[in-house]
DNA sequence: GCTTGACCTGGAGCGCGCTCCAGGTGGCAG
DNA sequence: CTGCCACCTGGAGCGCGCTCCAGGTCAAGC
């Protein structure tokens, strides 16, 4: 029972909106998603499964351009460049930034507990 | 020996530019830094301290308006709201960012080992 | 006094990532 | 056939966070 969603559906399951979802296929973060005959998109369960790794790492804050890359560079499924470099370049750009995200928080909780004690 | 310098210096310091020190003043990140008589800024060592809290929390992906609302809490001494309510939120908010990381860096790692495997 | 360079202001411009809109088509229900 | 609603396209608009610019002032060095 492989599934193939209209768009609506889509939106629903991914958590995106339907012009962020065209924006996307735009973009070429996602393949080319399949039509009707009428020209209506149906989204593939591949689709609905990759637009969800792209959404994850959008939220962990990667660009669009990046998304690109990282679309082409693991669809192409050949002579991509380096590919695996590429994917640890971003991880520890990942990396960078959760630390930066826990400095903060300790600065935050600093003055958590500074105002804990004295409000 | 308390200093207080010139732009220049506090960007350099403080790893910002000009025109974002100048930025953040007007948008109230930064209280009013004080002038020299004809009407150039001087950053105090207070000043400087701050900047580097909120260029942390900047980085940590705060926005400008929750940094203004974070400035104008801490500075009015008093009768400022619920400070620890309103920092906990934030706490809150930077630690699901960094799980939503977490989660994209094992997604890179997954990908990382594929390739790594099949390159 | 004159030059020079760091600094000032207000406001325009820009890149990103959507988001919205107008005007039109597909296809099912009644 | 007629509504109607989901969907289509291309393009404009928007909020954010800077960034850049023009035109002017201050003050140190010559």
């Amino acid at each position: 029972m492989t599934a193939s969603l209209p768009p609506a559906q889509a939106a629903e399951r991914t958590g995106l909106t339907l012009d962020t979802l065209r924006y996307y296929e735009r973009e070429g973060l996602i393949g080319p998603v399949d039509r009707t005959s009428g020209g209506k998109r149906r989204y593939s369960d591949d689709d609905v499964f990759w637009i969800g790794l792209i959404s994850c790492l959008r939220d962990a804050g990667l660009g669009i351009a990046d998304l690109r890359q990282f679309t082409s560079m693991l669809r192409e499924g050949d002579a991509a460049g380096d590919r695996v470099g590429f994917l640890t370049r971003h991880r520890s750009e990942l990396q960078r930034r959760a630390a930066q995200i826990e400095t903060a928080i300790s600065v935050l909780d600093e003055k958590i507990a500074y105002y804990s004690a004295t409000d």
